[in-house]
DNA sequence: ATTATTTAATCAGTATACCCCGTTTTAATC
DNA sequence: GATTAAAACGGGGTATACTGATTAAATAAT
């Protein structure tokens, strides 16, 4: 055998002392949850996310619900096309600006979008059941500092809205 | 205007407030500065978590790596073609049981492997460097422990290996 | 031993998320 | 005011994830 800097026929690192591994499972586990929770309705987090962008912007262009909602300018685009075909968000062209698509949520989308909100409150509790208030309240904390510093690393840097 | 329980025209709760954005966030943000570091390799994040399991369990089948990366079998599929293609896996029908599919690295994926090790922790240190060591460790810590008691929650619940 | 159940893979289909590139329209600059 | 730069969108292409149905092989039950 060949002496290297490497483990021979070994492991690395373990996946999970991997920041990246967990957050892949943070994020399946979530998502898994929220459909399950909100599986009446049909919408995933991202539509819902989408929504949610809507009902605090209404009328606004591609680019701004992708810096609100922090989505890939292209992905919006698509989520938008699904919304649209459920008849839950209208698109025109944009008055002032031709280059732009506006969307609105329909009366329906409002309802849903509104509706919604239990069913995602119980897929939140829902996953972060194990962890105890403090707990709980750490983890937020320290997600949303590593987001906040590293938000332009990303294709879809949010926008933060400012705090109240 | 109708007095319902929802806030009117208004916000439902910050995106910002909500688990599951962040946890998108994250990932999303990781994933970026993984692909960034490991240009050069042209391996993606989940490319890297199966050769890693393959690393580790030469000769698996699709369900052993799905349970050991934790990735959907389907999606296993997938990669491993990925990989076959590029020459960095070789599969073969299993010998005992022959509706398996075995998996090895080829000599340049175990290469590839090992040499990733390198960018593989350069990008998890970018990624963590905006928290102290300590904070490091909590988040590492209550992520663990989400990932841990949510496990089964997700489609493709992970198999821990026994500590050493 | 034959049947029934379980298991590993596969296929077809949907939804994100990202890339690069090209088109249209607006804004900036000379 | 004509040219240039920039912005918004769209299309085509790749990679994950997950669903559901199907096939084939192995195991358990009769």
């Amino acid at each position: 055998m060949t002496k290297t800097e490497t483990i021979q026929g070994g492991s690395l690192t373990s996946l999970w002392e991997r920041p990246g591994y967990l957050i892949r499972r943070l994020h399946q586990i979530h998502v898994a949850i929220f459909l399950h929770e909100c599986a009446e309705y049909g919408i995933t987090p991202v539509q819902y996310a989408v929504m949610t962008a809507l009902l605090n912007h209404p009328g606004a262009d591609q680019v701004t619900i992708a810096r609100d909602a922090a989505i890939d300018r292209t992905s919006v685009a698509d989520v938008l096309a699904r919304l649209a075909q459920r008849g839950l968000v209208s698109r025109e062209p944009g008055k002032k600006d031709r280059r732009m698509r506006i969307a609105v949520l329909t009366e329906e989308g409002e309802r849903i979008a509104r509706e919604m909100e239990h069913a995602s409150l119980s897929a939140q509790a829902k996953f972060m059941a194990p962890l105890p208030a403090e707990k709980h309240a750490q983890l937020m904390q320290l997600m949303t500092e590593l987001v906040e510093a590293n938000n332009e690393f990303s294709r879809a840097p949010a926008r933060k809205p400012k705090s109240p």
